[in-house]
Parts: structure tokens; sequence; C-alpha cells
RNA sequence: GGGAGAGUUCCCGAGUGGCCAAAGGGAACAGACUGUAAAUCUGUCGUCAGUGACUUCGGUGGUUCGAAUCCACCCUCUCCCA
């Protein structure tokens, strides 16, 4: 199977400039092609990570990834899709998100010996020069028909900057600078960045008459149609210290039935003959099937030892095991204790499990609530140190959500 | 620059002087049922030393016994005209 028939058969594919150009292309030639990353925060998510397999397949295939960091455009913004202006960030936050994006990118995208290579709009756009810009590049875009476009038209509605509408000629002018410095002939990314990317296609046309092409691939959604990566506390990252790895693989552990198929094909390199036969799975047999997603999902990002740790510790917890070995830990003073007793509301928020005593008491109310697998029954319960003789306690918060904690 | 309007608790959105910690919906969380799934039903959903007190309705002052609600100024946003 070739990488395009790869892509496609993975269901990453959404929307592409010429079919039988790319295909052809992605088959009998090596080419160099380029992924926007917009450093918004200083780690990647979920989001970002259905971009970063496709450049490692198509990496694994012999073609040049160009990961281009939008240093410069970061500074605007994408208004495509948003319903409102994204906040602007200083110049050392983009430097230091940059940072961080291209140490986590590292993980699946071999950048030694110029096989990948990173890039910054910053160098090419700071310095532009106003009236050079409108006259090479502004002229090749019509106002009215970039207003057609679905991404501005909502906009349109609630309102949109001049600011603003400058992302897309500063996106195409990406492409241009690219296809001119590292001849790179394709521009992929998000089926979002559909419009930003044909107006750098054109660009190249227009200006340089050369010929480059677009492709965007699927977002990673649900199957009902809702974004996915997102946790009661936020979004899913890839840095472990904002996601641990085991919640990392609870995420993908507890997805939908109906998007375990999806995301085994998006989101990993088990081959798709593979995934077909997981396909026939129905019911509770499934479960098995999001286990080694969880597991291969998480090998990608934390690498195999963290993925073996965190099934270990999900299936120790849930087969009652306590195995507190990789669980999210918590360490508490023995100065909070008083004449050796502690609130279990007071430990419920020192270690996070609830953002306040009166949460906590009403979990506890309602039964959420267990100590080393003892249902708390008192809102106003307290624990006693005896309690920690091994040195520290399970506390569990509903059925999934296992903290440990340590005397210090 | 001129005119009109809006800013409410995580989000949407009701509330136009006391009955407002603020309707309704969504999201979320817990319980039951399950397969660490979905759907469904039930409960919860500002903080705290919890029959009570305290903080909240863009900001700052003011009127009043009493303000999310009235007044003044300011900030932000939207719309119309330029």
């Amino acid at each position: 199977m070739n990488v395009f028939e790869e892509l496609q058969a993975r269901g990453l594919i959404a929307q592409m400039t010429n079919e039988d150009k790319i295909r052809d292309m992605l088959v009998n030639d090596k080419i160099k092609f380029y992924i926007g990353f917009d450093p918004t925060a200083d780690s990647l998510h979920v989001g970002h990570f259905v971009q970063i397999m496709v450049m490692a397949h198509m990496q694994r295939a012999g073609h040049t990834p160009i990961a281009l960091f939008g240093g410069g455009t970061g500074m605007i913004g994408d208004p495509s899709g948003k319903s409102d202006m994204r906040k602007m960030l200083s110049v050392d936050e983009i430097a230091h998100n940059i940072d961080c994006f291209k140490q986590q990118m590292s993980k699946l995208i071999d950048f030694s010996d110029d096989k990948a290579l990173m890039v910054n709009n910053a160098d090419w756009l700071t310095n532009l020069n106003y009236i050079e810009f409108l006259r090479e590049i502004g002229v090749h875009f019509s106002v009215n028909r970039m207003l057609s476009f679905e991404c501005y038209k909502q906009r349109l509605e609630k309102g949109l900057s001049f600011f603003e509408l400058n992302y897309m000629l500063m996106q195409s002018y990406d492409f241009l600078v690219l296809n001119r410095k590292y001849n790179c002939m394709l521009e992929l990314g998000g089926d979002d960045q559909w419009s930003n990317i044909i107006g750098g296609v054109e660009l190249n046309r227009r200006a340089d008459a050369k010929e480059t092409y677009g492709m965007t691939f699927k977002l990673l959604q649900t199957s009902d149609g809702r974004k996915m990566g997102k946790t009661e506390k936020g979004a899913v990252w890839l840095n472990p210290e904002k996601t641990t790895p085991y919640e990392f693989y609870q995420y993908w552990r507890n997805v939908d039935d109906a998007d375990v198929v999806n995301c085994l094909m998006m989101l990993t390199f088990v081959p798709v003959e593979e995934i077909k036969e997981y396909e026939k799975l129905e019911g509770s047999e499934l479960n098995k099937v999001k286990e080694v997603l969880a597991f291969e999902v998480t090998k990608l990002i934390h690498g195999e030892e963290e993925a073996q740790k965190a099934q270990l510790a999900a299936k120790a917890l849930f087969s009652n095991n306590a195995d507190s070995e990789n669980m999210p830990t918590t360490e508490i003073d023995t100065a909070d204790f008083e004449n050796g007793e502690i609130a279990v509301t007071s430990i419920l928020l020192k270690t996070g499990i609830c953002k306040s005593k009166g949460e906590g008491r009403r979990l506890i109310e309602q039964g959420g609530i267990s100590v080393n697998d003892e249902k708390v029954t008192s809102a106003v319960a307290t624990i006693n140190t005896s309690v920690f003789e091994k040195g520290h306690i399970v506390v569990k918060k509903g059925k999934k959500i296992f903290y440990k904690v340590k005397i210090k």
C-alpha cells in the first residue's frame, strides 16, 4: 500500500486541490510538503496529533516534512472557524511555545540529517515592508472572493477586523516563501485550513506561475461531530506534565464505542488490515480494542515504557488490585493533621480532586468518594494517621479517578 | 467622528428596586443500570465553620431602609451613518 492509499484507507484525507496530481506526486516522486502550527500554547494537544501523524506517514514514505511554526502569524491568530478573536501572545511566550512544540514533535518525526525541517515564519514575516507586501502579494487577493468563503461568512455577522483578515494573506505568503526557498510543493492542514491553503496555492500560481497543491485532513471528531480531546480539566495535552501518561491512557481507554476504529486509523500505525478486523467486533469485545488504542497512542507519545506502566496501573485498579504504582500522587504534610486526624474534604481539596470543600461534601454525600476502597459515608469524616500504615492511601472519586496520597 | 444597543454565575440565556445565589437550556460531576461504552432515570452544580453568613450580575462612584435592576462617569463589544 503506498502512502496515498494508506492515508485514504485510514480516512485521513478530507479535501484535495488536484487528486490525480497529488497521488502521482506522492507515489512516484519525493517531495517537500509543509504543515503549519500556531504556537498558541506551551504544549501540543490531541488536535495537532493528527497532523503530526500525517507528517510521520509521509516521512516514512520518503517525503520531507517542513514543520512551520507560526511565530509571525501567531501574533495575529487565525480567524477561520473561531467565533471570537484570539488573545494575542507576547513574543517571549511564542518563542517558548515553539521550543515546546519542537521537543514534542521530535518524538514522532525524525529531524536528523535534514529528513525534516523546522522553520519559523517570523523569519520572513516580521521584517516585511508594508508597501512591498501589498504590491507583491496584496494585488493577488480579491476581497470579494475572500468574503465569500464560508470561514469568513460567519465572522461577518460577528465582526472581523482587518487585522484578522490578513491572516490568509500571510499564510499564503508562507507557502510562496517555502516554495521559492525549498521547492515545497504541497501544503497540508486540518480541514478548517482549506480556504487558507487554497489561498497559498493560488498565490503560487499568480505570483510565480508555479503549480502547487493542497490537501486537508479530517478533524478528530466524535461520531456525533463534537471535537475530541477535551476533558473536564480542559484539553488533552501531549506534555506529560500537563496530562499525565496515565490520564492520557485513560482518555483513549474511555472513548465511545463508535469512535474506536476511527481513532485507531487516525492516531496509530496499527496496520489498516488489522484495524479492519477489529471493526467487526461488537459490544463488550470493543473493550479490548480500546485497550489497544490506548496503549498504542500512549506509546507513540510517551514511549513504550510509560504506556506499559499506564496500562498496568489501569488494569490493576479496575480489577481491584490497588496497584498504586503509577497513579497521580499528592503529598501532604504532617502539619496538615490535627491530633493525628485530617478531614477527608481537606484531602480532596489538596489533591485537586475537588475545587472546594462544598463540592467534596456533596461528592461524599452522593457516595462518590472512597478511601482505600471503603466508601466514605460522612461528609465530616476524618482520617487517622494510622490509615496511612502503608505510607499512603488511595482515594477514589467516582469509578475511574484514582489518586494516591502520601505523607511527606 | 455622529446615532442606536449590549455586557448576568463554565457556555447560551431569563431577570428592569425587595419573594435573587439569580428561571430555563447546554456542558460537567456523582448515584442506579452497564462493558472503565452509549442511551436512560435520579441527584448535584458561587464560597464557607451550612437551619446561617459571606462574595458575585463589565468597572468606579452615587441614589435608596434595600440595587443585577435607578443615576453619573469610564471600559469593552455589536449595529447603523461617515
